[in-house]
DNA sequence: TCTGGGGTCCTCAATCCC
DNA sequence: TCTGGGGATTGAGGACCC
């Protein structure tokens, strides 16, 4: 979807669009979340960008908060869209699916179809890759946004990227990239010709196949219509960093509570129960404990949770505060929507 | 006013068990 | 009884993605 959380705030507030609008929180440390691509051109605003540095660069762009209920809403319808046009739809987070189109007579036009009902129906826009397997679909989709449609071949891809650099790739982040460059390989033409010993010295046997095999753009991996929660957590960033103990210890209490009322309401029991703690310097540290019994009880949760806290005993402020419960055992049933979960669950079983 | 929140997957080391 | 190899599990940390 294109500039997804940005286009249903526009959706609402038509006389908005042409101007560029921010999704971001308000709070001192809040992050842009979405820009709409009038803010993008006018002021390189972006995803992840300190809402503070796009305030400055661009302080007479309309800021809007993010309403996670709305996106959700306009996801499913979405998805909703996509799954009674095709059989195979593999859902990635709020804003992307895959389809798999191998079984299809006319590919091109059930996706042409489908970005016209998704515009009429949802008022929003997406852009479409079609190519040999998923990673190169996604690259692809880059290449028509907004609201395009492309089609690739690996072949054309090998020729077109040969002098990319490697971060094009999904997967290749800024510290493989800096990685790569230190070893004199600045261009996915030259991560390819790169000796594979040499890769795999340096990034271990697994992860030096798997670049190869990136930047030759070979991906075998599935289209899954199902995928299962491995673990489900509730952070929050201080506007101010906290050293008091007992302040901490009742944030992560409320955390605790906030986090199994979701596991509760989603049927999902852990046995495995983490703290993120992040320090005003940065470094993060984890503590997890698995017991014996899975549980979404915030009783057993809150206490293991502030008995990792206390053995931690952060040794600097503390920025960023969290819990985490994995390990689950059993079915969980699917993330309940606010009004539509008919619509949901009849989506899903699809 | 520098850097959110919710995830997944990978690596590596330690430990346990067969 | 000693030694060693694997596999599974756990825990910590890190990279990356939407």
């Amino acid at each position: 979807m294109d500039a997804f959380y940005a286009s249903v705030e526009l959706r609402r507030r038509p006389e908005l669009k042409g101007k560029p609008v921010v999704v971001c929180g308000s709070g001192p440390r809040a992050v842009v979340t979405t820009a709409s691509y009038e803010a993008r051109k006018l002021a390189g605003i972006h995803s992840a960008m300190p809402a503070a540095i796009a305030r400055r660069r661009l302080p007479d762009a309309i800021y809007v908060q993010p309403d996670f209920a709305a996106y959700r809403e306009a996801s499913h319808q979405v998805m909703s869209i996509l799954r009674r046009n095709a059989e195979t739809v593999e859902v990635v987070g709020l804003d992307e699916a895959y389809i798999d189109l191998t079984e299809l007579f006319s590919p091109k036009s059930t996706m042409r179809r489908i970005a016209t009902e998704i515009r009429q129906e949802c008022g929003l826009t997406c852009s479409i890759g079609i190519s040999e397997n998923r990673l190169l679909a996604k690259i692809t989709s880059e290449l028509g946004k907004p609201a395009g449609l492309v089609v690739l071949s690996r072949q054309e891809a090998l020729e077109r990227f040969a002098s990319h650099p490697p971060g094009l790739v999904p997967g290749i982040g800024p510290k493989t990239t800096i990685k790569l460059q230190q070893m004199g390989i600045g261009s996915l033409a030259e991560l390819r010709a790169h000796s594979p010993t040499a890769l795999e010295q340096a990034f271990g046997p697994r992860m030096g196949g798997w670049l190869r095999a990136r930047a030759s753009f070979e991906d075998d991996t599935p289209i899954t219509v199902v995928r299962e929660t491995k673990s489900q957590s509730a952070e929050t960033t201080f506007d101010v960093d906290i050293s008091d103990h007992a302040v901490l210890a009742s944030h992560l209490a409320s955390l605790s509570e906030e986090l199994c009322r979701r596991l509760r309401a989603r049927g999902l029991e852990g046995r495995t129960i983490g703290i993120k703690v992040r320090l005003d310097d940065w470094t993060n540290i984890t503590r997890s404990h698995t017991i014996e019994r899975p549980t979404n009880d915030s009783t057993v949760i809150s206490s293991a949770a502030l008995e990792m806290l206390r053995a931690y005993a952060p040794p600097r402020p503390v920025r960023l505060l969290g819990v985490r419960v994995a390990s689950f055992v059993g079915e969980a049933t699917p993330e309940p929507s606010l009004q539509e979960e008919g619509q949901l669950e009849l989506g899903l079983s699809a």
